[in-house]
DNA sequence: AATTATATTCGACAAATGTAGAATATAATT
DNA sequence: AATTATATTCTACATTTGTCGAATATAATT
């Protein structure tokens, strides 16, 4: 049965963050690293999180071919969620406040050239579709 | 004291967009009315959420001038929020998916004609700025 | 084969969130 | 002035979230 995607709180949701860019298999100690200067948690507290992501079918664990740790990898991919997330009550806020948000994002330098570039050709398109 | 602006919980955030596009001190009647077909609170549950909002600093609570019910206004402005947010997780994850979620809000027509153009003319002004 | 290290899992717990019934206060109505 | 109706506040409680220390298991090392 597959699973049903649910909202991630935003412990889980940073985690997830990290393992979708990652786009492979990692340790928790990659993760670790990952979260510095962002997060300090306690190896104990990672790793239940990430426990805790694959009870909700977000992550898939397996054993390392060597040394005891696991690798965690992504089932459910970040396009998926954000489809997810974008029906919900944060779509709804995201849309609402879109200039806003957009504006802030930008102001913030969180937006990348590309991101903008994509953005241009993805309003194009639309004004193209438009009749 | 300036109030410091925290992050809402789905809940809470529901209410103040609410009560953001109202614009105007409304009612818990008020709020009841547009939560119908999303939520379906209780009376208490709602006033309970208003209390927090106030406790929060995001909403002003005084008596409506007959009867004896009070009405609801916002202290903390959208923008103000969606410019604290932006710069939390909730901003990075918006960022990092960026492309998708535009595509999405787009696809579930949640953004409005204007909102487009908005985007058009941000883009543009995005374009001349750079040098 | 023992011993040691250490990654992972368990069990816990406080705080936050979702939700509502009981109690209270007070505007309306008699 | 009593009585009634009902909006708001209190109290409560089950879940979820944020965080770990202790216990466990097992790879490494002696």
């Amino acid at each position: 049965m597959k699973e049903k995607i649910v909202h991630l709180p935003n412990s889980e949701l940073e985690l997830m963050m990290i393992i979708w860019e990652a786009g492979e298999p990692v340790s928790r100690v990659y993760i670790d690293e990952k979260l510095e200067g962002k997060q300090s948690w306690s190896a104990t507290t990672v790793l239940n999180l990430l426990s805790r992501l694959a009870d909700k079918g977000f992550v898939k664990v397996e054993p390392a071919p060597q040394g005891r740790m696991n690798l965690y990898s992504a089932i459910i991919g970040e396009k998926e969620y954000i489809e997810f997330e974008s029906k919900s009550l944060f779509g709804r806020f995201c849309s609402r406040s879109f200039g806003h948000l957009v504006a802030n994002l930008y102001k913030n330098n969180n937006l990348t050239d590309d991101d903008i570039e994509e953005l241009r050709q993805f309003i194009e398109n639309k004004g193209r579709e438009k009749k």
